[in-house]
DNA sequence: CGGATTTCCGCACGGTCGTGCGTTCAGTAC
DNA sequence: GTACTGAACGCACGACCGTGCGGAAATCCG
């Protein structure tokens, strides 16, 4: 019964994604804090009451371990901060609220050392290898989804014409990382305030009448 | 002869100091790059060509190495980004200048890996303990530094009487690290340029006009 | 039922880590 | 000269690392 349709439902199997999931859930709390080199599968096995030799046997190696968290984390950042607006029509205010769900998922630890790419890419910027390309390839996309957004929101007359898509998007995306920093580092809550104003100003700045009436309607 | 006042010319602590030296400007460039908890002792005396016990007995331990390693850090930051403006007068160019320092700094590659305190505050933002502590304290008093400069560019009469101090040195700070952070990660010397475009104009935009005649002053 | 498959474990390996002890050797003080 | 000090060494320790092998237990298939 509960046939579903083609996935063959091997308990097996299922059980070895539970426990990876399990796996992932913890390691992206420790690389958040530690970093991914801070991994150590003889700790994760202590910490979640497995056997060293079978965490390894989910993963086939170290770094597939680590390469796994950071898709791991892909998703859940995703599901902060991204699928949340999938039904927000494009432009300032999507901008605005892309940023705001940022800074939200940032302060809120929904990883427990902050952002978790912010960690990780400080790590592997200056190495080299597949955890590098890894990182480096999350940025892009993520570079590039915030400056997607700005294009949409620039041909939907928020933004005036000559609006310089990929400075702005440099500017806010700074703004962010910088309130995670300073909040991580020092314990500031007020740096997520600052971040916010700023983009605020910033946006308002390069927006047309419409742009900012949209940025100024009530939520 | 050559009475040194005080200074007791002991060849064997002044032998003790070189190799200190020697050690500390390896462990600078290793943890601007892996980090501080990439420091390994052994490593370093089989690059250094010294004893591992050797260099252990240099610094008592491997916390007191990585703090060690910050403190000649922060000594060659100060040697690089601020001391070089020690006779520029308060104002809005100073304070400009001390970016462009910074961001010279940062491209430069003083640091094999960048600028080494975004790599180490990254490392430890989010841990306790006394190395925690030693980069925070150096966070802070940069931003220190920072404001004191716009504060007293404030009061030359470079930038308005309302400036908002703190909030402008967060958002300068920000564009300098995302700059370092996007060149190191992606390899794009462009986002020097950038951020130096947007302190320019922010500087620009919180400037009297004779702030702003200041900022202007061909070099 | 028997046989194949897959998760997970126990165990052991070679290696590196930080640390400590005792010693050697060069420079200083008397 | 002898006595002392500090840098640097050789060596060993216990702990932890990632990795591999062989087997036990559970699940699926026929």
């Amino acid at each position: 019964m509960s046939g579903d349709t083609g996935t063959k439902t091997d308990g097996r199997v299922e059980r070895g994604n539970q426990t990876r999931r399990l796996v992932l859930g913890r390691t992206m709390d420790i690389a958040s804090v530690e970093g991914l080199e801070g991994l150590s599968l003889g700790r994760l096995a202590t910490e979640l009451q497995l056997s060293k030799s079978g965490v390894f046997a989910l993963f086939g190696s170290k770094e597939e371990l680590q390469l796994a968290t950071i898709r791991a984390a892909v998703a859940v950042f995703a599901r902060e901060v991204v699928t949340p607006l999938q039904d927000v029509p494009p432009g300032a205010r999507r901008v605005r609220d892309l940023c705001r769900n940022w800074l939200a998922y940032s302060s809120g630890r929904v990883f427990a050392g902050g952002c978790f790419f912010y960690a990780v890419a400080a790590e592997f910027d200056a190495r080299t290898g597949p955890v590098h390309d890894a990182v480096a390839r999350t940025r892009l996309d993520w570079n590039a989804y915030v400056e997607q957004s700005l294009t949409e929101a620039r041909a939907a007359g928020d933004f005036t014409e000559d609006l310089d898509v990929e400075q702005l998007a440099f500017e806010v995306i700074a703004l962010m990382e910088a309130a995670n920093a300073k909040s991580v580092l020092l314990g500031e809550t007020s740096a997520y305030a600052r971040a916010d104003r700023g983009i605020t100003a910033r946006l308002r700045a390069e927006a047309t009448d419409r742009g900012r009436a949209a940025l100024d309607e009530k939520a």
